[in-house]
DNA sequence: GGCTCTATTTGCGCCAGCGCAAAGACATTC
DNA sequence: GAATGTCTTTGCGCTGGCGCAAATAGAGCC
């Protein structure tokens, strides 16, 4: 957590840092501190004093939630160039979540009131974080209406689809998840249990939809999830 | 849509204009634009485009989205002193709900260019609407926490504590919930339906816990319905 | 008071998804 | 290359919650 940095891919493209100059884009980057952290290890535990906005440089962070009786709940991963931790030290006391990196990650970081003070130096950084948080909304917003009123089936199938977006790698037989991905995970990304899981990525195996392994999912036919995922019935799926 | 306002008490108080002197406050509210919404009428539908910043004065509103095939979500109840919209005027280009007044109810607004004028001059303005955004992201965040990880009982409990926060009025035998509630509403709040809803409530009702009729919920003990909501098991809960 | 409309309750049958258990498949380590 | 640990698959039985249907209860209106 020592020496500053300026311009690694990611974060000159970082919705963070979308609408300032490079000089200042510099000078924000250079008021942060860099952390590498693991794979597997955490970066902080929920219940945290949130002290810090971080930024991800490299490498794969997962954000996930622990019910007081051992149920955890997978929040979100966060790829190269994207915010975290902006609510939680803007609001909270405390990190509502825990953050561990599933590869290998380098994370950059200021401390609240630095944060603060770009924020005031830089209108522009504001906004940003501004139009981050309410991204995020948006996409909560959309996850409780998926809880509420989708299949677990379509829950999967969209949870796939939105990796596909974030960290999907083309190869030759379709987009690779480049992450690795337990059963468990996804079922702590939609709400159901690892058997289930794998019940329907047998079934999607069969189809031809994906080709799926030991943490690791291939997805053959995005077109195929998607109208699992909307609403073409892909079988006989009774008319609700 | 004309006259402006100053000091009204739901106002002052307001989440959203929390730092700042009566001055700036009154110079803020000066800005903006009053509308009343009458009862069961729509301020905004999904879809609209996402133009203006609101804060509620007076009444109550709710926020839902519906989706293709006609299922309703409520998002969340707005009570006086509210802001909305906020995330959306920022990022979106349409509104993300619909917008329907439960009661007569009086809002302001900001259009977008004037809003982001004010937060510019009134930095407070801005920590303030990013505090609020932070703080719908936390709810959010728990919403599907609980969505994902506890059962119907539980969620209704939780969803019916929410309200007694928000709007709950003391009366003689409990806290009433002041907004017409249907079994309907409760069952878009939590992801059920509303005859698992009605179920529940009769139960609870034979447990002397709350008492309903019509679009009415009275909460006879709070406590009882907090040992639902949490883990304390009232009656022979199994493990987990 | 009676009519109409909407909200509520409850019986009943059903099924999506859960979760245990046990076996099998990969990786990693020494 | 054998052993260990983790992840995955699948059979099986079970149940929480769904949703239809039909009866009942309020609330407002004329």
């Amino acid at each position: 957590m020592t020496e500053p940095l300026h311009n690694q891919e990611a974060l000159v493209r970082s919705e963070f840092l979308q609408g300032l100059s490079a000089q200042d884009r510099e000078a924000i980057l250079r008021a942060a501190q860099l952390r590498p952290v693991a794979r597997d290890t955490f970066l902080l535990r929920q219940g945290d004093p949130a002290d810090r906005v971080y930024l991800l440089a490299q490498g794969r962070l997962r954000l996930s939630t622990i019910t007081p009786d051992g149920q955890e709940v997978i929040i979100r991963y966060v790829a190269p160039g994207e915010g975290f931790g902006v609510a939680a030290a803007l609001k909270d006391i405390t990190y509502p979540v825990s953050i561990e990196a599933v590869e290998n990650s380098l994370v950059i970081g200021w401390d609240r009131a630095t944060f603060a003070e770009l924020m005031e130096r830089y209108p522009r950084l504001a906004m940003d974080a501004m139009r981050t948080l309410a991204f995020r909304m948006r996409e909560m917003q959309d996850r409780v209406r998926e809880l509420q009123t989708e299949r677990v089936e379509r829950r999967i199938a969209r949870a796939l689809l939105r990796l596909v977006q974030q960290t999907g790698r083309k190869v030759e037989t379709g987009v690779l998840l480049d992450l690795p991905l337990t059963r468990q995970d996804l079922a702590e990304m939609t709400g159901t249990t690892l058997y289930t899981v794998s019940r329907v990525l047998s079934q999607w195996e069969q189809a031809g939809l994906v080709e799926s392994g030991r943490e690791r999912v291939l997805i053959r036919s995005p077109h195929g999830l998607v109208s699992i995922a909307e609403d073409l019935p892909p079988r006989s799926t009774p008319e609700r």
